[in-house]
DNA sequence: GTATTACTACTCCCTTTGGAGTACGGCCTT
DNA sequence: AAGGCCGTACTCCAAAGGGAGTAGTAATAC
């Protein structure tokens, strides 16, 4: 039996997720609360042996919102595995539930019987609960560069990508900026053959086969 | 039936994938690859019409990985759905694999039914598979790596610099996608030679002559 | 040593592009 | 009705690009 909280400003709600948890036998919601300041007063008078694992927060609640409750409970309570249900499904919320600790993200139109399964896989696998449409939006943050690695690999992207060598590298630069082939070999003092050698070498490895198509290649995958 | 494109270098492997997948009827494996340049290669000669809507890519493999296969994938034929399915879960390689342009990221050691059904709820929904481990990771990925957010209230930039009317600006997309004028004209009806023409025209309007140029400026700022 | 790879520089052949000009029908505005 | 833009479609010409191949040199790897 896991033990459940259930932080949600409507009554109704919090009924409903109750029933639809306890009914599969594998739940008990151990702690209920209309909002984060709610919450988080009735976790610090509750004994240790009876707090929640797993609490299920909603987000939009008057007084104190699910954001800041995850922010503040995740840190007073590391053990606890706070996971956002919610109807909202903007970049924006996700973004901030999961910075303030989130460790999972359902959204509420999930069937009964599927969140019960998600947060059941979770307590066996460890590996947090998160929707398919959610996952999907996250992945799409870190695709538009909206979201970037900062600490470890600094983007010397094409490098990793396809394996040019640096002369390669540095014609693909001037290619991108809109050079003819004269104009490249000037710049480099090499044969303009030699730089359209290197081009076609280049487009090869690329696989790709036009100066278009290669500078298309540079501004998607960012080798700017 | 859903045209599925398989890429990994062994060849049992495939077998099992395209076995699992064509035995529930609603795929059919319609390429074949044993690594990314095999791939890309066969994609090249290929008929739109053949050409696989969801690929499946392994990671590691010879000749061409799948990140790289991936990139270059992803930008010739933004239409296709390129799905990581690995054995690899460390963050490395899915945050390149997402960078490279992954719409999905699958784990081997998902079920052949799973898998059936994850890629069959991409198709429907448009989300992209991800293995919940996975998911998982990317959520913490987000969580620790201090990932910034870029504010996307930007410019709703200016065609108004630039006076393109409606099919100007519609030609100029296929340019910039890296299409032949018999290309372009193909897709629009038209002739190449009115093609041409069109594109002609936007040069002078946006004062460069050659594709290169157009293309650089067209990314540059920012009308994708 | 040899083999390999990168860089250099050609050749030949064909396709694509860029620039110029002309032209015609449709639509809108004056 | 006339003048404008737009979209359509052609011509001719010259420049640039794409593909394939050969080939020498230097540095690196086995």
């Amino acid at each position: 039996m896991i033990r459940i909280g259930i932080v949600d400003d409507k009554a109704s709600n919090r009924n409903i997720i109750k029933d639809k948890l306890e009914r599969t036998g594998m739940f008990i919601a151990s702690l209920i609360a209309s909002d984060g300041s709610d919450f988080l007063h009735k976790l610090r008078y509750v004994h240790a042996t009876e707090r929640p694992e797993v609490v299920l927060m909603d987000l939009e609640m008057p007084n104190m919102d699910g954001v800041a409750a995850i922010a503040a409970g995740s840190s007073l309570y590391p053990e606890i595995k706070f996971v956002v249900l919610t109807i909202y499904d903007d970049e924006e919320k996700i973004f901030k539930a999961i910075k303030a600790g989130a460790y999972g993200y359902l959204l509420k139109d999930e069937s009964g019987p599927q969140i019960a399964d998600m947060l059941w896989q979770m307590c066996e696998s460890g590996a947090g609960p998160i929707s398919p449409g959610i996952a999907h939006k996250i992945l799409q943050l870190v695709q538009k560069n909206q979201l970037t690695m900062v600490n470890h690999h600094k983007a010397t992207v094409q490098e990793s990508f396809f394996d040019l060598s640096d002369r390669e590298q540095e014609i693909l630069k001037l290619l991108v900026q809109g050079f003819l082939y004269k104009e490249i070999g000037a710049q480099l003092n090499i044969s303009p053959n030699t730089a359209k050698k290197h081009v076609i070498n280049i487009y090869q490895k690329l696989h790709v086969n036009s100066k278009a198509q290669a500078i298309k290649l540079a501004y998607d995958k960012g080798m700017l």
